[in-house]
Parts: structure tokens; sequence; C-alpha cells
DNA sequence: GGTCCCGCTGAGCGGATGCTGAGAAGCGGG
DNA sequence: CCCGCTTCTCAGCATCCGCTCAGCGGGACC
């Protein structure tokens, strides 16, 4: 099975390709847009593993560009921030599956084999955290049967906690992740949101999922909802 | 390095263990997957082989529930028949590679190799002295089943002694590594903060889990624990 | 057995930390 | 053009934490 690997930054290309193929894959790697969408419509390729950031094309591009060709092999995207219009974005054009970066690299090259094997596109499985559901691709929330209705900042301080459940994540993390690396403002910002969070996802629910960790940041867990 | 067996057939669990063994691995059997989620949920294990089709709990929910948990130890099913679905399923679920049985022990040994080696630790192994462990990530320490709540600066001592357990760490390295190079307050601080650990995480259980070491410092360890 | 020093602990203070309400600025829709 | 929603700032407040200090008890060594 060869997997074309659409990446500029060389290290994780590398690394990427040094671990699929120790999983038995045939790599080729392309380090910008233009190369890569020309091996792309060589065809041969079992699967694509399309980053969206790339210098020449963008990976939109890229993928708008197989798709207008009728080229239909399966596209697992990486994405640097988890910018959910992003990944809407791409998954509108006919990517299969997404992952965020950094991406833990079995969750990789499972998701590579789902696709590979059933060549039917998987949908990104939604995060849950005892009866909270996020689904990032429909951009929805719910608590058990009651929709929930966040707003974007809200939504994505909530998928970044849920996507490290079980974890304290440090406030500065979230700050960089969710707002930006190069916050100016009150970090304060960070506080205020999660009590948005809790008066819409835990408060009327009587419930606690939400967690402080003191001198550290906020853990979201299972016990308690 | 230890592995987990969770396989019902007495002859080829045993056969299995007894030829990992031969190769150097610590090998835990569990003949159900009741008692195989609980050992495989205590952690600690490099990598675990799965049978599919187990009295109690099938392989599936085994798999399923640890994932859920945020267990990330490599995982290898095994499948009685060839049907291409279980392993679809399973792989989905997050297992790392399958086997067929029947197979040649060899490529068992081969394919746990390969897992370890690929080694999935993404996630910080968690420290263990005795019945108390500490989630580095997660910011959590329980003492047995017993969630304990630590300042910030008492959960940091904890952590560096347990780092270093059965060692016994100068107070002075406990100060520059836990406080602060320059400290240049009270030293007895360390002394404090041992005796805030001990109130909280082994008088509430009658154990003695730091030992001091007078004129040096202080060591952690399972007995008593 | 005595003496001395190390380690333990309780009280208490000052500051750090986190939560919240009020409200201003920006933006888009009607 | 106005209104409502969203995002963010700011300041007050309650709580918690980290640390100091001083006195006491017990182990180590002679």
């Amino acid at each position: 099975m060869r997997v074309l690997v659409i990446e500029d930054e060389r290290n994780l290309a590398a690394a990427v390709a040094r671990g699929l193929h120790a999983e038995g894959f045939s790599v080729d790697v392309a380090g910008d847009g233009v190369t890569g969408l020309d091996r792309a419509l060589l065809g041969g390729y079992g699967a694509v593993v399309l980053d969206i950031m790339l210098p020449g094309r963008s990976g939109y591009d890229v993928l708008r560009e197989l798709r207008a060709r009728q080229v239909w092999t399966p596209v697992l995207m990486l994405t640097a921030k988890d910018g959910e219009y992003d990944i809407a974005d791409a998954l509108d054009l006919g990517a299969d599956d997404y992952l965020t970066k950094p991406f833990p690299f079995v969750v990789l090259v499972a998701r590579l084999r789902a696709l590979v094997r059933r060549g039917v596109p998987e949908r990104p499985a939604q995060l849950v955290v005892g009866d909270l559901v996020l689904d990032p691709a429909a951009h929805r929330v719910r608590r058990g049967d009651t929709e929930l209705s966040l707003t974007a900042r809200e939504f994505a301080l909530l998928e970044h906690l849920m996507r490290r459940a079980g974890d304290a994540v440090a406030k500065s993390e979230l700050l960089a992740e969710v707002w930006d690396e190069n916050f100016a403002g009150d970090p304060n910002i960070v506080e205020v949101y999660v009590g948005y969070l809790r008066r819409k996802i835990d408060a009327p629910f009587g419930c606690k999922s939400i967690e402080t960790v003191r001198g550290v940041g906020y853990r979201i867990e299972a016990t308690g909802g």
C-alpha cells in the first residue's frame, strides 16, 4: 500500500514516513503543495496525508483540485490548530478524515488503516466525556439529550479541554491554543470563559465536569456529570 | 517489560505466557474480560494481548473501556476466525495490531516487540509507589481508590520524591528542584511540606511511606504503603 | 543516662489565585 | 441605523496557599 505524505515540516514528515514504513506502508513525501498535487494526480496511492498549511498551494487547494479532477483517493487532513472552520471546510471539500496536530502516531496509523481498508470516509469520532458529547465536525454539543448553544469561543475552549479529558490543562496552554500564541490581553479571559462554560454545561444540570486545578489550570472529567 | 495476556483458553494462555517469559517479558494472565480490564486499567503494562472471544466481557468491550478511560497501552488483538470485519472494528476501537489464530509463536513475539518498540507511551507513565499513584499529566494522586487533594507545592514535592522512589533525596536537592535553586527563605520549608504530605498521604491510611533519613533528607518507598 | 541538635508541628500573616458582575467595544443582521 | 450577541477588560472579593517563626520532642552520640 502506497501512501503520499504532503507535509512541509521536515521533521514531522520524516517521522511520519519512518513510522508508516515500519507499519508496512510504502511512503512518498512531498514538501509542498505543488509537487504534492502532481504526485497525487498520478494516482496509485492508497491514501494521502495532507497538511493544510503548506507552501506553494495550501492543503485546501490541493484537495479541491484533486477532487475536481475526479481523484477520489482517501485524504486525511492534518491541521495545526483546531480551528473548527478549517475542519468543516476540509470535510466539505471531500477530505475523509482529519487529525489535529499534535497527534499520537498510533491514531494516525489506525485512522489511515481504517481509511484504506474500508475505502469509506470514517467520520472522526465525537468527543465524549460522561454524557457530554461534542461533535467537532457538526459543531454541536449535547449534554445527554439536551442540545447546548455555545459561542465559538466557548466551543473551542470546551473542545480543547475535551480533547485532553482527564488531564489538567494549563491556563497558559489554553490561552495559546484557544486564543492566540501571542495573545496580549488579560489572561484572566480563560477564567472568564471557564465561568461561562460552567454556567452553560454544568450549572443547569447540577453537575461539575470542569474542575479547577489550582496553580495549574483546568481538567474536564466524567465524574459528576 | 510487563505484558498482560487476556485469554480464556488455558492452554493457549499458558503457552503464550511461557513463551513470552522465555523472551524476557514479565507476563500476567487474566482468564476473562472483567479481571483483564481491571488489571489493564491499573496500567504499568507495556502491551496487552487481548483475545476477542472472552467470557465476562468481550475483547471489544475491554478495549473500548480501556480507550474510553484514556488508557493507551498498545493492544494486540487475537481473533479466532479471520473475519475481516472483526478486525476492522477492533482497529477502529483503537487496537494497534492483530493476529489471527492459529499463529506461529515467533510472529506474536515479533509483533509484540514491534508494538513495544514503536512505543505508544504518548502519555507519560504514572508514578507508582505501593498503592500510591501519581499522574503528572492529570495532576492527580490516589492512594488505592481514594483521590487525594494536594496543593501545587505538595504535589511537586511528592512527584519529585516518587520519581526517585527508593532513594534518599537530600533536602537541599528538594529545595533546589521543588522550590528554587536560589531559594532564599527558611530551608525548614521542606520539613514543613513533608509534614503536610504525611498528614495527607500517610496518616489517614495508617501507613508510613515517607521516611526521614536523618542528616540527609527523605525517602519514599512502598513498604507500609 | 545526659546533652545537644535535628526534625516536627501549630499558629498566623500576607499575598497570590480564582470567580464574578458590570460594562465597553466590535460586529452583523434586520 | 439600531439592536443584540459576542468578546474582552477591569476591579472587587473571598478563599486558599505558601511561608515564617518559635517551641517542643525525640534520636544520636558520647
